[in-house]
DNA sequence: GGTTAACTGAGTGACTTGGTCGGAAATAGG
DNA sequence: CCTATTTCCGACCAAGTCACTCAGTTAACC
């Protein structure tokens, strides 16, 4: 039950916008990289499905980048997570109702229905301004930090393919 | 942001166990393989850190079979979760204040911080006696429906490997 | 002692994750 | 117009996870 790096970097992304929307100018995903330590190609990547959630809008050219597609305050966390990573729902059955037989009526789904809805709501009710108005300076040094030391134990650095596995979320469980 | 399976069988695996509370008799996992439709060889595999984690107490021999571990009212839905599928932990400085420079004092962790706490408190909420009190029914015909079709879809029925695609739980999403 | 169950650990193919890359289309500045 | 810079799009790739299966060992009961 962790976000994965779409979920993150999508996360990061958003809160990087938000905290230069007084600029009034699109912001360009090199500049974002540069600030998060976060790979360009990849963030392009993540973009993709928040733009079409609506959450940001692209502008090409010269002078372009992303904004939010919103005020900050508008955007709550659960709709960031969910376009990064999918829909927020443990069991199956919550949001397919005709999957089983007895769905509809079934009451072990419909205690699984009121969990999931705790759960969605407890997303909604955080925003990205209460990211964005508190934005965490050393994130930036810990993910630049994390990236050089992992393209350093890389011995031949070919396209594509994940870093070790010792350098991933995983650690933190151990 | 789903449950794999492992957790969703754990689930049921507990669920039949405080069903059966009332027997005062462990109850064999090919018993619970049998009414819910579950590989019983995957059940073996998943029974494993839920009795790690003490939630479920096995007993082998000729009438062995596994018992819940404590009373089903005191077994929380993100116990389970969590010993079957990881902590729930969204942004890996929750967990690890010594990860990024200024974790401790960051203020958007702490913000994270206090969503994650939302989401395992609701989690903590609801037991396991929430979901026995009111056994689904139907589950099992549709669990037992799905891998009739999907043995079938499956031309060589060979050693390990996952259903055709189409068989997943992505197909609620699409 | 034989049957039955929990336990252990290895293996396996399909799929996902976490990226990289090349290039097309759009937009602005010169 | 050309050129630079950006979004946008799709392919590709390796490591890893998922969802299992299976063979075998240990433990308890009759």
């Amino acid at each position: 039950m962790r976000l994965n790096t779409r979920g993150r970097y999508g996360m990061q992304l958003l809160t990087q916008l938000a905290c230069h929307i007084k600029d009034q100018k699109p912001i360009g995903l090199k500049q974002v990289a540069a600030a998060t330590g976060l790979p360009w190609r990849y963030l392009e990547q993540i973009a993709g499905p928040l733009r079409k959630a609506a959450l940001i809008k692209g502008r090409p050219g010269r002078t372009g980048g992303y904004t939010l597609g919103r005020l900050p305050e508008r955007i709550s966390l659960r709709e960031v997570v969910e376009s990064s990573v999918g829909p927020l729902c443990l069991m199956e059955c919550v949001d397919a109702p005709t999957m089983c037989d007895h769905s509809p009526t079934c009451p072990s789904r419909q205690v699984w229905v009121k969990v999931t809805h705790e759960l969605r709501d407890v997303l909604d009710r955080f925003t990205l301004a209460d990211l964005a108005s508190r934005p965490c300076s050393g994130c930036r040094a810990a993910a630049q930090k994390a990236r050089t030391v992992r393209k350093a134990a890389v011995k031949a650095p070919s396209r594509g393919g994940r870093a070790s596995k010792k350098w991933r979320f995983v650690r933190s469980y151990e």
